[in-house]
DNA sequence: CCAATTTATATGACGCGTCATTGAATGACA
DNA sequence: TGTCATTCAATGACGCGTCATATAAATTGG
């Protein structure tokens, strides 16, 4: 019922699911008490920090991230009310949007990064 | 600003969360489908399964999961409820509480660690 | 050029997890 | 023994993610 190789599985994926979850946790505390945003909005402003490129963006980003499309609209609507992205309707689609950070934004996000890495450095050593 | 050590510790933390999004993702919603429990429940019960001694268990299974004692009370009260689960107050500390798989309870698992095995090997290959 | 279909994002209802707190039992110790 | 601190579990308020759907724009096929 139970083979070893069951078992190693099961191993494996609470050591995965352990990592995650203390990594995730202490981040998301750190940038919550630092910096008033949670990890999921971190996630997005790193990822459009990433982009420099001006393409369409919010439909490319969901395929560079495990969050739903719900999640990040709403992640978005969050971070454009907290003034640290705007969105701009695309002119060749006009269903679709592209972001990009306001100078707040792009504040928050360096100072976050440093101790986002720290964090990761930390726990997944 | 942004080392190659930094690039990488992300690299490897996107690659964790990737994995635990659609693996949780995946069994979630087939021992949702078939079994209308949850990963989060499917797990307390596999801790029970696992502690074949009678020692006050709920705050030991604390020990063995990452969940949070409140998500653990209220999955182990979802289980209560749904049948599968049985609490019994402690006689030497009547502050804890031990936890037993009732008859469905074990069936349920027995049926549902097949597909939960079968999607972590899918999964995590 | 007009349906029908598909694609990009937004939104409302809902469930679960978290934090802070409560209640109850135990322990510590003067 | 009485008080104060600690420990175990439960609960209510709250926020976020998910699912199903809505809205709006673009594409496709006749």
């Amino acid at each position: 019922m139970a083979t070893p190789q069951d078992r190693q599985l099961v191993e494996q994926w609470r050591s995965i699911q352990t990592t995650y979850f203390r990594t995730a946790g202490a981040i998301d505390r750190a940038l919550e008490s630092r910096f008033n945003i949670g990890l999921t909005e971190f996630e997005i402003l790193d990822l459009v920090a990433e982009s420099a490129d001006a393409a369409c963006r919010m439909k490319q980003l969901g395929e560079r991230t495990p969050m739903t499309q719900s999640a990040m609209s709403k992640v978005v609507d969050r971070l454009d009310k907290a003034g640290l992205i705007s969105r701009h309707s695309c002119e060749d689609d006009r269903r679709s949007l592209f972001l990009e950070l306001t100078d707040a934004g792009r504040a928050l996000h360096r100072a976050a990064a440093i101790e986002h890495r720290a964090l990761l450095k930390e726990n997944l050593a």
